[in-house]
DNA sequence: TGCATAATTGCATAATTATTCTTAATTTTG
DNA sequence: CAAAATTAAGAATAATTATGCAATTATGCA
């Protein structure tokens, strides 16, 4: 079987991360992770997460998480899951100086963090840019910085956050 | 018939304001607005407008547009587009955080905006960092953003610096 | 102008996705 | 604890969406 919270986090994280098309072809990772399910149950799914399908440049057709804030609490990864999934980002700390984010990580691991971020496209951050241990984060005007710490927490758990 | 560049507009203006939550429905709409078309051709706009299908939290599916950014830098990599945009240093988008000029460009393209706004010596900006599709430009204090859109007016044609 | 090429569209149908119906499992309640 | 209620999920199928093909129209260009 497959446990459906479970199953809907690694949804999430299967479908930020790779171009998926088709719910066959989302069917086909699921198994490769042990989740054995039909179609019919992923279009549920996908129902219930509100992901959406669009089409992208080169006439392909991908799955999309549409707009974070879009996202309800009891859709993000969590608990021992998301630890597993998540806490192997590399994250080290997070400090504010004025409207830019800086993000310090292990060596190595702020592009694929910078990525995520986004990938979230959160209406939170104007954009990031990644060295080789740190990110910046340019972060909207208006936008308070506890704000930008709930949407790192989708990546961080955050106790981790200072 | 139905002008393709007409019905996209009206499509657009459709899924924006009301609740359309299929292709034939959309189709029922736009014969009342004297546009006869099959949903075989709606299928093929709404690949090539980006629109998308997600579920709403009444358990309805709804047509959408998607997150601004998303679409935009899509629809600048289509047909038409593609040559202005090479001629425009891949430039996407320009938007402003406190005294942060943030650039979007197309993939690989920032370094060589930001080496071009270096090399113009302008007082205006302190300096710059480039990532692969994103130049942040540190404004001098006292500095408006409208001088700051002058200057990119040097490497980018006006109208499309918003 | 007239030919060649590209763009647009409908039709038919393939491909994909959503749902109904059913059963099993899990949780709640008396 | 047992019955009732809720939830989850598969199989089959209905509903919806995407696309190959052919016909038609528009566009460029010598």
């Amino acid at each position: 079987m497959s446990n459906k919270k479970e199953r809907h986090a690694l949804i999430i994280d299967i479908i930020k991360h790779e171009a998926v098309s088709n719910q066959w072809e989302l069917c086909d990772k699921l198994n490769q992770q042990g989740h054995h399910v039909t179609q019919a149950t992923l279009s549920r799914d996908i129902k219930e997460l509100q992901i959406t399908k669009v089409a992208t440049s080169n006439g392909k057709y991908i799955y999309m998480i549409p707009d974070s804030n879009h996202l309800k609490d009891s859709m993000l990864l969590q608990g021992e899951h998301r630890a597993s999934v998540i806490e192997q980002r590399g994250y080290i700390s997070l400090e504010f100086s004025g409207n830019i984010a800086v993000i310090k990580t292990r060596n190595g691991y702020a592009t694929g963090l910078a990525y995520d971020i986004d990938m979230s496209h959160s209406d939170a951050i104007l954009g990031t840019i990644a060295g080789a241990d740190t990110v910046f984060a340019i972060i909207r005007e208006g936008t308070t910085r506890d704000e930008v710490r709930t949407l790192l927490s989708q990546f961080i758990p955050s106790e981790k956050i200072n």
